[in-house]
DNA sequence: CACAAACTTGCGCGTCGTGCAAGTTTGCCC
DNA sequence: GGGCAAACTTGCACGACGCGCAAGTTTGTG
């Protein structure tokens, strides 16, 4: 997978994603079409379609990459209870670096009230693969619960991530912390 | 509020959803097309638009409509710990009668793959509003808390439903009883 | 009954997603 | 290196979509 084919593809959905995130911030999202993106990342409109289904999509694709990584975080916890594998990988997702200038950029866009929709649908789209780690991880098969911890456990991180983008005057591995702890501990 | 004017865009309104809904199961919700919806409910396109920003947002208005009825009930709870208030609200809305025929066409819209994110994004749309609520009722302010509480009771309910939409065997007012339950005490 | 406000409708325009059929680039094996 | 197949990009064309606008129509009110 080290190909110089895959390398090229990587970076242009790179490219498209951050031109995208750009451009949303300057315009607004609604103001961007996907010609200008695909244009921005000196591609044409009809490749951006290869990579991506619609401009959102561009936009979020960052935050399916973060939440990609915390399922691969998930997978690389010890065996033992589902729910001290899945706070101790959402602190070691929070703990790893945040590029600061995507940061502003993502706090700008989640502002954005016609964009939420797409926020929860990039969570929705590991949701599944989390409820199978988690069926994984059960000593007794118990499909409910495993999908009912993957739901919360995403929504609580959604949760405390937008109310740090909020308040950033928190570290915001504080803050998801403290958000995984309601979520263990009745309140 | 109960004029003629009111009852008659309810209607239609109404008519765009059951139209939409049964479209979307008899031809799968991707070959529908708005024009469609429209005849079926004798307006014209554009009329469709002026209700509807989309031919998903008229599938899930049912979900939307569900999710305020949600919202007052929890609303009309007396005043107490937030988490039982949403419980009992929870508890109340399952027990209210199912529209059997409405069911069965929510349970194959649920299968698509493609409609799960409008899905979530009807639950989204109350989920400030629920903050909102639980804020009210908290005798110390916590913003976090209150954010972290209406994400995951809604993220809870929805995987409660979902589960219940592909196992039917048990009674739904069971299933979110013990959805909550996990999401109250810790496991 | 008359008038204003609200609602519906048709039209037009820019945008979008996608199948298709070229052209171009990359991987690989001789 | 040379050549071939697979993968990728691009332009084109088409149906569908969302929405602003300016009529026409219906409803509420004094």
């Amino acid at each position: 997978m080290d190909t110089l084919r895959e390398r090229k593809k990587a970076a242009t959905r790179m490219a498209l994603h951050q031109a995208a995130l750009r451009l949303a911030l300057e315009h607004g999202p609604e103001r961007v079409t996907v010609e200008a993106i695909a244009d921005a990342a000196s591609v044409s409109r009809r490749t951006f379609s290869n990579y991506f289904a619609g401009k959102e999509e561009a936009i979020f694709y960052g935050d399916l990459l973060r939440l990609r990584r915390l399922l691969d975080l998930v997978r690389a916890q010890p065996a033992g209870p589902p729910r001290a594998a899945l706070v101790r990988a959402a602190v070691e997702l929070t703990g790893e670096g945040f590029d600061p200038e995507q940061l502003t950029r993502r706090r700008q866009v989640s502002r954005h009230p016609s964009l939420v929709a797409h926020q929860v649908a990039a969570y929705a789209a590991v949701e599944r693969d989390l409820t199978a780690e988690i069926s994984r991880r059960q000593e007794v098969e118990d499909p409910l619960r495993a999908r009912v911890l993957a739901a919360t456990f995403l929504a609580a991180l959604r949760a405390a991530t937008q109310h740090w983008l909020d308040h950033p005057e928190r570290p915001p591995a504080e803050v998801v912390a403290e958000a995984m702890e309601m979520n263990t501990n009745e309140g």
